[in-house]
RNA sequence: GGUUCUGUAGCUCAGCUGGUAGAGCAAAUGACUCUUAAUCAUUGGGUCCAGGGUUCGAAUCCCUGCGGAACCA
């Protein structure tokens, strides 16, 4: 099913066949050699270097067109930024025949079109780094007009700003604005720092499955599928987290995994459906060393990130740089509520929610009460990265219980910017106890809460077999992004974004 | 799920209390051999998201649907 061309798109298609009649392969084959990117050419080019800059070839795509007759500037786009070419007729056409210039360059070539060009480096009267065209090679016809965004000393006209597009068609989004490529590459930096940071420590890398027969290791509602030939139904996993501990359990000291995962739940600038946690699991640690190790993993993160330990977003800067305060949640529901509730029951519980306004239900228990009661009226004031630490035991089914706070578990969530960065604890490696707060979660589940979780009996059966005491956690890797990149939405920091589908023609 | 905002040329946007569409960039044609948001002249380009309704007449007002965004739950 085609749609009616627009006008431009018919134009383009009719220069596609000019191309081809005139012999010219507007789709070759053949590998171009290319010697430089934009980048190395503006930043190594000199009156002293000019010698190694005399037989030079780059390709890219063409961006911006300056046609003074019969000399032409034009911009081309590589992986690395732009640089300016300088054509000229006698040059390209040194004999009568001028239609590969004034035919070829001129009229078939377009804005978008990607081409390989042979030259020479040299600076213009304005004092610009380009390149001097000795011939080029098309490379690439482009059929549908880019937007044409322009720029000048930083500051960026006509910039696509419908977020529809930019999502819908992030590749041409990363075409036309300058800051989306930077983004993404500096994402791909900070996934790198933190792989770094664990393989010299000794973590190991590992893929756990994502269909999974039981969704556990997280509290969330799945997406369900089904597998044909077993005839049974899988999901797409809500976590990793099981499946790294079985591998504690068989022998490796550190193990660890970005793991891309499913909740079928709500989406909004903090959610998207599908998404990344990093989980990473080391043996004969607890949580207060794991607090250590995420201060320091995070400052050197983000310096390998940014080049500093700061980051802006929405106006405010955050400081990654350790130590990080730590406080108890029931001191910060004290600190921000007014409220004690260490020593309250579920009855008490609810009198404070009511009394601050939170709705509540009733198949809330214990540990959704105290979450709602921190994430209503807490969270939002920690801004520079905070340890909360010391749970109550009914939110933590996986966590062990606190070695001295009678109630508690040893556990802490990273707060930046007023939202949940990282979750960790010391892992629960009882197996009984385990067992157990798997039945309270049945509980939970027959009471209504469908975000309970499902008991996982393998997990507990790779648990008799013992597990050492080991800490764990878990880090938002696009809320980090979004941390580190200064952008407020999730959208902005994966490529593409969940959307409703749309009819392309 | 609720409330609000939003959808007009390839892109960014204008379009008043209703009279069937405009600008800049992009495109086409022409001029120009160091321009840089190049410049100058001329020209073309629209299912005004879709479907209903009100009206002599709807891009504009109303309703429904579809897409997008923000806030709330």
């Amino acid at each position: 099913m085609q749609a009616t061309l627009s006008e431009q798109e018919v134009i383009r298609r009719e220069k596609l066949a000019e191309l081809k009649a005139m012999g010219i392969d507007p789709y070759p084959a053949p590998l171009y050699n290319i010697t430089h990117t934009a980048q190395q050419i503006k930043q190594g080019y000199s009156e002293e270097t000019k010698d190694e800059y005399k037989e030079i070839s780059i390709a890219g795509r063409i961006m911006s067109r300056r046609d003074m007759g019969k000399a032409n500037f034009a911009v081309l786009q590589d992986e690395t930024g732009t640089i300016q070419i300088y054509i000229k007729r006698d040059e390209i056409c040194p004999g009568e025949d001028k239609s590969l210039f004034d035919t070829v360059w001129k009229r078939l070539l377009d804005l978008g079109d990607i081409i390989g060009i042979k030259g020479y480096g040299f600076i213009t009267k304005t004092g610009e780094t380009s390149v001097h065209v000795q011939s080029f090679t098309v490379m690439s016809k482009a059929l549908r007009p880019l937007p044409s965004v322009k720029e000048k000393d930083g500051e960026v006209f006509n910039e696509v700003t419908d977020l529809e597009f930019k999502y819908r068609q992030r590749y041409a989004d990363l075409i036309v604005n300058p800051g989306v490529r930077d983004t993404f590459t500096r994402i791909t930096k900070m996934k790198n720092a933190i792989r770094s940071f664990l393989n010299e420590r000794g973590g190991l890398e590992v893929d756990t499955p994502v269909l999974q027969s039981i969704p556990g290791g997280a509290l969330a509602r799945p997406f369900i599928t089904h597998h044909n030939a077993l005839d049974i139904p899988l999901y797409l996993r809500i976590a990793n987290e099981l499946y790294l501990k079985r591998l504690i359990v068989g022998g490796f000291p550190w193990v660890y995994e970005f793991s891309r995962n499913f909740r079928n739940e709500g989406m909004d600038r903090t959610h998207n459906p599908e998404f990344t946690i990093l989980e990473f699991y080391v043996a004969y640690k607890d949580y207060l060393w794991m607090m250590e190790t995420t201060e320091q993993m995070l400052e050197e993160t983000a310096i390998a990130t940014n080049g500093v330990s700061t980051s802006v977003i929405d106006g405010v800067e955050i400081d990654f740089k350790a130590p990080y305060k730590r406080i108890s949640i029931y001191d910060a529901i004290k600190e921000h509520t007014g409220f004690d509730i260490s020593n309250m029951d579920e009855a008490g519980l609810r009198e404070v929610c009511k009394s601050l306004n939170i709705q509540v239900d009733g198949t809330m228990g214990k540990g959704k009460l105290v979450d709602e009661i921190f994430g209503g009226k807490c969270e939002k004031h920690y801004v520079q990265p905070t340890f909360i630490i010391d749970y109550p035991v009914e939110m933590s089914p996986l966590t062990k219980k606190h070695r001295e706070k009678e109630g508690l578990v040893e556990r802490f969530e990273l707060i930046i910017n007023g939202k949940e960065i990282a979750n960790a604890y010391s892992e629960l490696n009882d197996p009984i106890d385990q067992r157990e707060r798997f039945e309270e979660q049945l509980k939970n589940m027959e009471r209504g809460d469908d975000e309970a979780m499902f008991i996982d009996n393998d997990f507990l059966r790779a648990l008799e077999y013992g597990m050492p005491p080991t800490a764990g956690i878990g880090i938002g890797i696009e809320r980090l992004a979004m941390l580190l990149t200064g952008n407020v939405s999730i959208q902005d920091v994966l490529f593409f974004p969940q959307m409703r589908p749309e009819n392309v023609a």
